[in-house]
RNA sequence: GGCCCCAUCGUCUAUCGGUUAGGACAUCAGGUUUUCAUCCUGAAAAGAGGGGUCCGACUCCCCUUGGGGCUACCA
């Protein structure tokens, strides 16, 4: 490569951030970090009707999770305001409006373009007359056939609605090299004469896009593949014009596990956002989506951001789209979890832990949430996690003394004389280790010698259920050093009156 | 309907003409273990179909089928 790349990601601020455009953006930055090139971020806002108030924000905060930073273009300031940074802009295409004009007229003059006066109702009508006609559905050019450019400029000067359209050419072929599916090859008849600009005076995202990214130079445009059967449009408007396109890389879809369709907002929850507030990991969703249409062609699936730029390859995405499996998701999330130190998975997990200790307050539970006490139940149930909000499932037990049925204290077949037994050794050997020996080590070895090393769950389990009121649980070991000597012995002496 | 893209285990994928078609998730079985989880072992699991090309096709070409996308004065 000559050139140092430029690259960009450019969102449309019409509502939450899609985890679909964070893997693109994820690919744009990659390439950007491993080429030593730009990556600028350029806010298509063309459409007036669908702009959502704060949208944008929701994407910077998206971005600034997932660790992507950018160089160049649109980014948010630290008291939260839209401010922008580069020497190509304006990067907000709603403040670029003179400039697309500028760049249409100068179409039109050329003969390349023209004024398109008919209504939404004539399009239409024209569109379902095609349809039933089994036609490719395109407008027929009735404007640039009925009137002159001067007759045109008249209508505009009286003030007559319009819209501009590209006049694409009836005849040829238009071939692009695309990065990720190589030659791509249309045939030009089948190409609507689309519109550049809308008649409120904003640019399509046609024209938009293809002056933007030659007036800021980009040299790659990895988008969506829904973006491939308009791609030849757009090259030949560069044609138009006289500029070298970028080169384009065309992504392949995420799909939705059961309908298999490309992955959408009516699939439940796919926005940045949500994955972060149901206690998945940046480093694991990262991870996770640069596998969906990637791979380094090795056997490594773990991959830092680092990591992963310097491997990432476009010429290694794949043509063919990837189901998002959330249980793998789920898998890598929990491998992350575990690799986490516990103080900062404490911190991760304490605003989850909000909602359970006030559920359990309204209960009248102890909620006493130090953050000595939080990181020895982090440390006990970390290894169970998938996701972060797991930490406030089942775990009642650390806060207040359960409620269960005194029939699953049993151990096997014991009798009740055995679990009474059982109890009391507990409650004995408890009693015998003073406040300052409570260590995780010392609980487990005096438990463990003097358990029957043939049937430890005679012992061990009994304690468990009385300590936890589960049948499933961490160890007694680790329960009762994280609630403490007192209340361990208080539950135990619970669980002995429950035995007939 | 028209145009375009795509096609290996259930899922993500490796294989750039010659492999016992490899790995990971999930599943199942075993081990560790008081339970769950973690961890370790192992098993089952795939080239959509039909034509070519070639000494030889998962791999290259064509057709069929299937899936997806686009078909707006939305991006």
């Amino acid at each position: 490569m000559n050139q140092k790349p430029r690259v960009r990601f450019a969102p449309s601020p019409t509502g939450y951030m899609h985890i679909g455009n964070l893997r693109t953006a994820l690919y744009v930055y990659l390439y950007a970090k491993k080429y030593d090139g730009t990556f600028y971020i350029r806010v298509e806002d063309t459409d007036q009707k669908r702009i959502v108030s704060d949208a944008l924000k929701k994407v910077f905060e998206s971005l600034e999770w997932a660790g992507i930073k950018h160089d160049e273009g649109v980014f948010l300031d630290e008291s939260g305001n839209i401010a922008e940074k580069g020497e190509y802009g304006p990067y907000i295409q709603s403040k670029r409006l003179e400039i697309y004009q500028k760049y249409v007229h100068q179409l039109v003059k050329e003969g390349k373009a023209y004024y398109c006066f008919c209504t939404p109702e004539r399009l239409d009508t024209l569109r379902s007359v095609q349809e039933k006609a089994k036609l490719a559905p395109a407008y027929d050019k009735l404007c640039l056939k009925t009137y002159s450019r001067e007759e045109a400029e008249k209508k505009v000067e009286a003030g007559e609605k319009y819209v501009i359209r590209f006049d694409v050419p009836e005849t040829g072929e238009t071939e692009f090299e695309d990065a990720v599916r190589g030659k791509m090859k249309f045939v030009n008849k089948n190409l609507d004469d689309f519109v550049l600009l809308k008649s409120d005076g904003y640019p399509t995202y046609h024209l938009a896009h293809v002056v933007d990214d030659h007036l800021m130079k980009t040299t790659l445009v990895i988008r969506g593949e829904e973006w491939l059967p308009s791609a030849p449009k757009h090259i030949l408007l560069f044609q138009a014009f006289g500029w070298e396109p970028p080169q384009y890389g065309h992504l392949s879809a995420i799909l939705n596990k059961d309908t298999k369709k490309k992955l959408s907002k009516r699939d439940g929850d796919v926005s940045v956002e949500d994955f972060k507030n149901k206690g998945y990991l940046p480093e694991a969703v990262v991870n996770f989506i640069s596998l969906l249409g990637w791979n380094p062609k090795t056997e490594q699936e773990i991959f830092s951001l680092d990591e992963l730029a310097q491997q990432f390859d476009v010429a290694k995405l794949n043509k063919a789209g990837a189901i998002f499996d959330l249980e793998k998701l789920d898998w890598m999330n929990g491998l992350y979890i575990r690799e986490k130190n516990i103080k900062d998975l404490a911190d991760l997990c304490r605003p989850y832990f909000g909602i359970a200790s006030s559920a359990i307050r309204r209960k009248g539970g102890n909620t006493e949430l130090t953050d000595k006490y939080l990181e020895k139940i982090v440390s006990v149930e970390r290894e169970r996690m998938k996701k972060l909000s797991d930490i406030a499932e089942n775990t009642e037990f650390y806060f207040d003394a359960p409620n269960y049925d005194g029939k699953i204290l049993k151990w096997k077949n014991m009798s009740d004389d055995d679990l009474k037994n059982s109890l009391n050794k507990s409650l004995d050997i408890f009693s015998r280790i003073e406040e300052k020996n409570w260590e995780l080590e010392n609980l487990k070895n005096r438990l463990m010698e003097a358990a029957d090393s043939k049937n430890r769950g005679e012992l061990l389990w009994p304690l468990r259920v009385a300590l936890t009121g589960k049948e499933k649980s961490p160890s007694p070991f680790e329960v009762t050093w994280v609630i403490g000597k007192t209340e361990s012995i208080k539950r135990i002496k619970k669980s002995i009156q429950k035995i007939k």
